[in-house]
DNA sequence: TTGGAAATATAGCATTGGCTACATTTCTGT
DNA sequence: ACAGAAATGTAGCCAATGCTATATTTCCAA
């Protein structure tokens, strides 16, 4: 029952193996979180001018203790800005995650909708399939939907 | 700056919120590590006859310690069954998982492929993306791909 | 057969991301 | 102006998921 050297293949290119695979998903899973705050500020600002504790929790369905205990990570990684009692502003680094993040949830929307997806359940879907979107991926989904824009 | 109410619309079918959602997104993302364990036990199991702590480890790009502890929680939920010092082995339970799983991570890696992702970037999001394609959306990519099979 | 190597188990630590309970501050209507 | 309501902050609890270090068990080769 050897399991030594399985395998090797013919392949002289670096191969990739399912540990990088399961390494890559659990990074993405790391960040996916602070995507989400960061799209969600973006539009809270968007919309009133600011994005209030109670507003984030209540659109993320938490509570706003952990909205709160989210929001101080962001402003430790640099993301977010706020004072005391005020609401939530994202610094340019967060804006540009915001952007980023927001352009992906859209493309892959339209992607799945345009291979028959029904709306809600792209949508639904979207919320979570987005963080795992690699930039080769996008790429490939911008091409596809090419043309009907 | 009144935020109360705010575009109720015009349905009359229940709405389907951003919490709802993010909800969503935090139950399946407690989901999918026990998802690839399933799959990956199942795999071990059928190319060496059993799935070993090692071998789970390595292939999940974590250590032994982190796999062993994951591998209490599945047997404390049914999923997995193992004596001490020996291999892992799946229970109906976890076997059901790991064919459901396993479809589904197939599914998404072709229907990446068909939309013209490189199979490499496929694989590689497929990891991520997999556990949070809802059945609907599973039904719809199986039309998409529909009879070239 | 037995000693070292390999595999497995366990202890203990840290962070993340949930929660409830309670304290403090700000806002608002009278 | 101020009292009560609303928002925000903080403390403390828990489980999950990672790690390193160490102990134990099993396997294998001389
Ligand atoms: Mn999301
Ligand atoms: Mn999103
Ligand atoms: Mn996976
Ligand atoms: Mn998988």
């Amino acid at each position: 029952m050897s399991r030594d050297e399985l395998a090797p293949g013919p392949e002289t290119t670096t191969e990739t193996t399912d540990a990088d695979r399961f390494t890559n998903a659990r990074a993405i899973r790391s960040t996916a979180l602070f995507e989400d705050y960061t799209e969600l500020i973006a539009d809270l600002t968007e919309e009133f001018g600011e994005a209030r504790i109670t507003d984030i929790a209540r659109r993320l369905g938490v509570t706003h203790p952990t909205a709160n205990k989210a929001v101080l990570r962001l402003k430790r990684e640099g993301l977010a800005i706020s004072r005391p009692y005020r609401g939530v502003f994202l610094t340019e680094a967060g804006a540009a995650m915001a952007r980023e993040v927001k352009a992906r949830h859209r493309l892959v929307v339209r992607l799945l909708i345009a291979v028959g997806v029904p709306p809600e359940a792209a949508e639904m879907d979207a919320e979570g399939i987005e963080h795992y979107v690699s930039e080769t991926t996008l790429k490939a989904f911008e091409a596809y939907l090419g043309g009907r824009d």
